[in-house]
DNA sequence: ATGGCAGAATTTTTCTGA
């Protein structure tokens, strides 16, 4: 069983490659991040014609997330991040398909530091490490995946000089992300490419990706069950080089 | 020190992103 998370960078502009990629890719499972429509406008039958259910937390104009399930329908079992009743964004959504249970997470990127973004990004880590904490005691096996917005590591991006004043590669935000792996969540890719050198994401600007100047922001993180399965792991590079892309690829686990 | 690009909602600009 393949599961995939695949920032799309808006639904509405993106929707050719994401029918494309799927048709060719056949995730079993696959959550999106920044879907930036309301959820009114998000095109479910589309997904359908392809035989994928699906569920979505949309907003105007920014973040949003979703979850798309070939031939089944992803059973909902959480719509937001638990921990602050007055945070509207729509960054989380969590359900139980194929015999997993699944969440598609977009994790606030941070910046400009310091300031209120930044301390909304590690308040949300904080609520994030909470929740992953009571979803560890399920009996089914967890995946949390998604766009982290964290770099782990100095080989998770081209230049180790690059980003540093940006909150995706501060002490804090990194500190956080390790201290939620450290309860017991494998990044899967991580694990089966411990030298780093694999980028998910490629800044439209500059030149990023003619150049390769691109990192991991996009992580799969599983639980000691789902881990277990782990057969291999990947990013669809290829698609990132298409007509209008996403500045993310798709990446994925496949579990036995 | 700054720009470079892209999407959304409109406001031919502004905000957000990473």
């Amino acid at each position: 069983m393949r599961i995939a998370t695949y920032n799309i960078n808006g639904i509405k502009a993106r929707l050719p490659r994401l029918l494309e990629w799927l048709d060719e890719t056949r995730p079993d499972i696959a959550c999106l991040q920044e879907i930036k429509t309301q959820d009114e406008g998000f095109p479910a039958d589309e997904f359908e014609k392809l035989g994928y259910g699906a569920i979505w937390h949309g907003q105007k104009s920014f973040n949003g997330v979703a979850i798309l399930a070939h031939n089944a329908q992803p059973v909902e079992t959480q719509r937001g991040l638990p921990g602050d009743p007055e945070d509207e964004q729509s960054r989380y959504l969590e359900a139980d398909v194929h015999g997993i249970r699944v969440a598609s997470i977009y994790l606030p990127n941070g910046n400009p530091l310091p300031g209120p973004k930044f301390d909304y990004k590690l308040a949300w880590m904080k609520r994030l490490r909470a929740h992953a904490a009571s979803l560890a005691a399920l009996e089914l096996p967890v995946a949390l995946v998604g766009d982290y917005n964290v770099v782990p590591h100095t080989h998770d991006i081209w230049s180790p000089k690059a980003l540093l004043d940006d909150a995706l590669r501060q002490p804090e935000s990194i500190a956080a992300y390790r201290t939620l792996l450290a309860d017991g969540w494998t990044d899967a890719l991580a694990t089966h490419y411990p030298l780093g050198g694999v980028w998910t994401y490629w800044d439209y600007q500059a030149g990023a990706w003619q150049q390769d100047h691109g990192f991991r922001i996009d992580h799969l993180l599983l639980s000691p069950v789902a881990a277990d399965r782990l057969v291999s792991c990947g990013v669809d590079k290829e698609h990132r080089g298409r007509e209008t892309p996403s500045d993310h690829a798709p990446t994925w686990v496949e579990l036995g």
